[in-house]
RNA sequence: UGCCCGAUGGUGUAACGGUAGCACAGCAGUCUCUGAAUCUGCUUGUCUAGGUUCAAAUCCUAGUCGGGCAACCA
């Protein structure tokens, strides 16, 4: 369980806190709280994206630091806009993400808001009798136009004084179905004059005539999140209530309601911080929604998106979105995250993970002239450069062999150092070959590559360490293992899709998927599906999901870091 | 024109009144049977103006810029 690269136990970590970390220290150095409960409340309406890992890996972390809990709870105070469909994809791409690392701290039960829906009605009594709420006879428009502006304070709603019996009544029937959608509201009584909007009167419970996906027909009232989610808090016995910037404003009726209820204390403590962004990515529900709906992508879970779900399906392990989020860490500074941050984090766990494999996506054949005709032999390279107790792997080399177009160039570029007409160019862990002859096509594209091979070049031979500029990877055409390899990119152009008010879908980068027919080392057969593998001097690649032994699937994760195309003259 | 929050290199962050540091990105070099990784070096920053102080990124005031707030959404 020791993970010396993922959030410090309590290893001796010099790491600086977080302000929120910072803020738990000191409540526990106080002695205020027995036990640190954190918790995690996404509303199930839609599918996690990688600004959730941030939220998740700061609740759970907190937790996980301090012996603690994380409560993962539905939010699910609304039924026209939940779907349990919803719920189990969360708990998936949760656990997922946590898995080895926090999910000892998480609830051992699914908690649900809708479970504590007779204890909101107890506790909206309990206010109404106090005589800080009201039923509200106004509809959403008149409410709305009674509430004023950030300038101009609101007016007091023609039933603010009633009688608490009468409230009690109305609010009962309330409850009974009485009074169709949108009659009635039980409205907070605060201060309409209040600069901050949220304490002009919130309503705390409205009339919908739903279906829940949980209590079904119980209830035909709803507590709005401002009244709901203070009171979760509490009932959990929440420490620390972390939640993004925009309920800032929120904050101060989240105290009022607990302030004025009989609740426990310390009350749960609502602390505020940026959510994450990402460039060259979208990360609003509504714009993910429409991605999908318009299928510019397969599902939510399409490679190219940023959930969860997407990453996982990618290769992209959880241990790099954990790093990439405590390297992004938590403040209140609005940031626009550079994702190569978090390729970089991809990059540095699959590095330390993945076994190197061949994999030629472009396939130009060459021929071996001066090699025996029907001869084969084993060519042994590392499975992991990295980790040499992952041993080696055999693959065989005869004399017909496929390379990658981009390692051939008939006119390179300066500094070209792959192979070229009358060049050398060792083929990895196994002979230098020079390139004699470019066999084109009827249409002047190459059919072939006729080259010479140097004997004595193989690792051991007498001519093994002569030096050559450049090392491709290669495969044996007899040997190679036929498949389906998709390329991903980025799914935008431009840092900021949708900036200065353009629809966010011209910027799509039109080439966010490639699919090639590859030529693979014949191991590849027997990766196991999830694995992670290096083609050499390409990327990071997985089994795809839809990979069949008859029809062998692989997908890009993320390409090596490459200096060449940076570098290379641009035409 | 109301209220709340924020501002440190290109990006993300640290420094809690005492030498502005780290990571990513970029550049240059090293190494290399992966143009990767490794290793080395370099470029680049405290929003502005005042004030307090021996000393300010840090405290105070004003301004500038950015974000949020007027669902019976969360």
């Amino acid at each position: 369980m020791s993970n010396a690269t993922d959030k410090p136990d309590s290893a001796a970590d010099e790491k600086s806190l977080d302000f929120i970390r910072e803020m738990v220290a000191a409540d526990i150095e106080a002695g205020k709280h027995e036990k640190i409960v954190t918790r995690f409340p996404p509303e199930p309406n839609g599918y996690l994206h990688i600004g959730h890992a941030k939220s998740i890996c700061l609740n759970f972390g907190i937790a996980r630091e301090n012996n603690g809990v994380c409560n993962l709870r539905m939010d699910d105070t609304n039924p026209v806009k939940e779907d349990v469909e919803y719920v189990q994809s969360i708990q998936d791409d949760l656990n997922w993400l946590i898995d080895g690392w926090a999910d000892h701290v998480k609830s051992p039960e699914l908690l649900f808001a809708s479970d504590y829906f007779e204890r909101f009605y107890n506790y909206a009594v309990d206010l109404i009798k106090a005589g800080k709420a009201f039923v509200c006879d106004l509809n959403a428009e008149e409410f709305m136009a009674t509430r004023g502006t950030p300038t101009e304070a609101g007016t007091n709603s023609p039933h603010r004084d009633r009688s608490v019996e009468e409230n009690l009544d109305l609010f009962k029937r309330m409850r009974e179905g009485e009074f169709p959608d949108g009659a009635k509201t039980l409205r907070a009584k605060i201060d309409m004059a209040s600069p901050n909007i949220h304490m002009r009167d919130p309503a705390f419970y409205r009339i919908r005539h739903a279906h829940h996906h949980r209590t079904g027909d119980d209830w035909c009232i709803y507590p709005t999140y401002d009244f709901a989610h203070c009171l979760e808090d509490s009932i959990e016995g929440i420490t620390h209530s972390l939640c993004t910037l925009e309920f800032e404003v929120h904050r101060p009726l989240y105290d009022w309601i607990l302030d004025n209820l009989d609740v426990p204390r310390p009350q749960p403590r609502q602390t505020e911080f940026a959510r994450l962004n990402l460039n060259y990515t979208v990360m609003s529900k509504r714009k993910l929604l429409s991605l999908v709906e318009d299928g510019i992508v397969d599902d939510w879970n399409d490679p190219r998106m940023p959930t969860i779900s997407a990453c996982r399906r990618r290769g992209v392990p959880a241990e790099a979105l954990r790093r990439f989020c405590d390297i992004v860490g938590v403040t209140k500074f609005n940031s626009l995250t550079d994702v190569a941050l978090l390729e970089h984090t991809i990059r540095e766990v699959l590095n330390k993970e993945s076994v190197r494999r061949f994999g030629v996506l472009r396939p130009i054949k060459v021929v071996i002239t001066n090699y025996p005709k029907n001869g084969e032999e084993d060519c042994e390279g590392p499975n992991n450069p990295a980790a040499e107790d992952q041993g080696t792997r055999t693959m065989p080399f005869t004399r017909e062999v496929y390379i990658d177009a981009e390692d051939f160039m008939e006119e390179p570029p300066p500094k070209y150092f792959r192979l070229r007409p009358g060049g050398e160019v060792r083929l990895k862990y196994a002979y230098i070959i020079k390139c004699e002859e470019v066999v084109k096509n009827d249409d002047g594209s190459i059919a072939e590559l006729r080259c010479t091979y140097d004997e004595g070049s193989k690792r051991g031979g007498p001519t093994a360490d002569r030096k050559v500029k450049g090392t491709i990877h290669w495969v044996s055409a007899k040997h190679a293992l036929d498949a389906t390899v998709h390329l991903y990119e980025r799914l935008f152009n431009v840092p900021e899709p949708g900036a200065d008010d353009r629809d966010f879908v011209e910027d799509l980068n039109p080439n966010s998927l490639e699919t090639v027919q590859a030529k693979l080392e014949p191991s590849l057969a027997d990766l196991k599906p999830g694995d992670p593998c290096q083609f050499e001097r390409l990327g990071y690649f997985c089994h795809a999901r839809e990979s069949s032994p008859d029809n062998p699937a692989f997908l890009r994760t993320i390409t090596m870091k490459d200096a060449w195309t940076r570098k290379k003259p641009k035409k």
